[in-house]
DNA sequence: TTGTACATGGTAATCATTATCAGGTCAATA
DNA sequence: TATTGACCTGATAATGATTACCATGTACAA
């Protein structure tokens, strides 16, 4: 019944990696490095590995709320916070943990394995992108401009009237189906307003934005 | 820029579903529910709402670890235990819950706006169903380097391109014939390539084998 | 040498969730 | 009253992360 795991080298190449810092990267962010020394790996491979590692109690697996499983290499009870705008996460360390164990009354006839106590914030880079502009909370994109936000928004500048999305993708290299993403979030940032439905324009704040 | 949310008959059909149990149910549970009594709503329309009724603080989101999120009528502050086999989610409470203010030093510069305190292990139903299966071990071969192999690894260290065996050996106080098997021993601990065939040479991680 | 269990790269499929779209609803306004 | 425009809807396509599948490869014990 005991199975005999390998040290591939493709494995060796993963956890070296992932030893590398301390920033608990996502299977697809250990990917990229990986790739520099195994140009032929497979990111199926690395998600394969990264599950039989922490399977096997060589690594953690981190399952923060939200977006991708992230890795880390500390085995030491640790707990994390994590940035709800850029969703990096960082080790935190309680001064003390005393959460008293839990009452068998209060169990509900779990058997109980673990707790995680996960932190959630902004970190010290959003906390400076929110104070410049005063954000409300929700807003969960940076003001910056992407190169396709830019390229929609210069399209509209150029526009006498309201455009449709297919005018937008005519006037820019955009495919037709990024355009209403980009344009959600214009809107989103006040640079792109919506006089009709369907049809859009670039307001003032977006002009300005522009420069 | 306030938007004005209307309760429609599909908006007020999900949330009294919702509250009718304390399942916290996922989204598409929730639609299989809400289809006996609106049999042409889109689930879309389930997810929509709920996303709304929960950014207007009608309702809770739970982004439990792993698989669909959960949503949850009770606003009262309460934690969550779910079992990791059929992901079943409960209330739980702690007896006190005064964990530390996390001190300054801690937070990395974070502002911190939130905890979250999860517990997890198995249901009653899946504690009896429970089997035993043996943890996987890994064949870990020690990236120790011994002596030999460090000759070996620092000859090619001094070269400043591939050698071939018998380059080797002149640099070294080895065997000819005892060459070869170290250097496949290097190749598969990853610090030592081989650009061309018979030809070797040091890898990034062979360097830092080094110190 | 051979059997076999473990691994791999490439790719298709899955799953939960979002985005898009064209068309509705409704209250405020001209 | 007719128009407007923000808000909503169902249907469906698209997305992104992860997993499943498959044919091939490799290590190791017998
Ligand atoms: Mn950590
Ligand atoms: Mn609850
Ligand atoms: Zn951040
Ligand atoms: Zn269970």
């Amino acid at each position: 019944m005991e199975q005999k795991l390998r040290m591939t080298h493709q494995r060796e190449i993963i956890l070296a990696e992932l030893k590398k810092n301390t920033s608990h990267p996502t299977a697809d962010e250990l990917y990229e490095k990986v790739k520099k020394k195994l140009p032929r790996i497979s990111l199926a491979t690395v998600y394969r590995n990264l599950e039989i590692l922490s399977a096997a109690g060589m690594i953690r697996k981190l399952e923060i709320s939200g977006r991708q499983k992230r890795f880390d290499w500390e085995l030491t009870e640790h707990n994390h916070i994590y940035c709800v705008q850029c969703h990096r996460v960082d080790n935190i360390e309680l001064e003390k943990k005393n959460l008293q164990p839990v009452q068998s009354t209060q169990r509900k006839g779990y058997e109980i394995s673990g707790c995680r106590i996960e932190f959630y914030g902004l970190c010290p880079k959003c906390k400076n992108i929110e104070k410049k502009q005063g954000v409300k909370k929700m807003a969960c994109n940076p003001t910056v401009l992407s190169d396709k936000q830019r390229e929609v928004l210069e399209a509209l500048a150029n526009s006498t009237e309201p455009c449709g999305s297919k005018d937008i993708a005519g006037a820019t290299s955009l495919e037709p189906k990024q355009i209403s993403c980009q344009v959600t979030a214009l809107k989103k940032k006040g640079y792109v307003a919506s006089p009709v439905r369907c049809k859009y324009e670039i307001t003032p704040e977006g002009k300005d934005a522009l420069n």
